[in-house]
DNA sequence: ATGGTAGTCGCACTA
């Protein structure tokens, strides 16, 4: 069976509610991932997503910040969340596709951390490589690590490798590619052998971005980039990607959100 | 080295 599963931190899903039906009558996923739709459970746009023939929707909110929620096509046999840092910040989600061969959607929202990178005088940087650690060492947990059909997709704040940011050299010791966020990601990797699918797709050597920042003059000239946003797959799911794509021209849009999406075709 | 933009909620905070 083909799936099509999106991710796309929107920034506010109900400002931007017109630009995500559009995305839906262009790509058609069969599941949508959103990140920071900054609203509680309440003020999200579900009839939007209904008309747009999304009936199945798994949704954990918060006022004003963060948020996360998956759309889909396919009805869920479960919906899970967990509290990382136990906070009560809602930054993950997960889902069971009701299918043949079910597979689980996670769904993250990694806290940015702050300007500084030093949990000395940064407790919002400690707070991610808190997230990120305790990532690891749950799934580490999961058992029957080959067995479990896994998705993890979402806003990870860190772009990983040398060509996932414009400039290696210039953000060394920027947040989001300094070496402890790396090195924590890459233990996240290991804990579950997650596969990179994305790269999967473009060899490491290319350049890969899905953020580019609303500071920037002109983002689209000066594509000072950075990959922030991830898809991975459990390695049952190995060979199941098909295809990839990062829609940059969505960052063109009128009012657009700073991340654009990711979209993968996998045959589950 | 600095400051630049955006969203929500309310005039500060997060990104």
């Amino acid at each position: 069976m083909k799936i099509k599963i999106a991710t796309w931190n929107i920034n506010s899903v109900r400002l931007r509610i017109n630009l995500v039906e559009r995305l839906l009558l262009e790509e058609k996923p069969d599941v949508l991932c959103l990140q920071e739709i900054k609203c509680v459970a309440d003020a999200f746009p579900a009839k939007a997503f209904e008309k747009a023939g999304y009936m199945h929707h798994a949704v954990l909110g918060q006022k004003g910040y963060h948020g996360v929620a998956i759309v889909s096509r396919i009805p869920f046999k479960k919906v899970e969340s967990r509290d990382f840092c136990e906070k009560g910040d809602a930054r993950h989600i997960a889902v069971d596709l009701d299918i043949k061969d079910p597979i689980r959607i996670h769904n993250f929202y990694v806290p940015a951390g702050g300007d500084e990178p030093d949990v000395t005088i940064n407790d919002k940087f400690a707070h991610k490589l808190d997230f990120m650690q305790e990532m690891a060492d749950w799934y580490a947990s999961h058992k029957t690590k080959t067995k479990n059909r896994m998705v993890l997709v979402g806003d990870l704040n860190v772009a990983p490798l040398e060509h996932d940011v414009w400039s290696h050299k210039q953000l060394l010791k920027v947040v989001s590619h300094t070496p402890v966020e790396v090195d924590l990601m890459e233990k996240v990797i290991a804990s579950h052998d997650w596969i990179d699918v994305m790269r999967q797709f473009v060899p490491a050597e290319e350049k890969l971005y899905s953020w580019w920042s609303y500071r920037a003059r002109d983002w689209d000239t000066a594509d000072r980039g950075r990959r922030l946003d991830h898809v991975w797959v459990t390695p049952a799911l190995a060979k199941a990607p098909q295809s990839m794509t990062i829609r940059r021209d969505i960052r063109g849009w009128e009012k657009p959100s700073d991340h654009v999406p990711v979209i993968v075709e996998m045959d589950v």
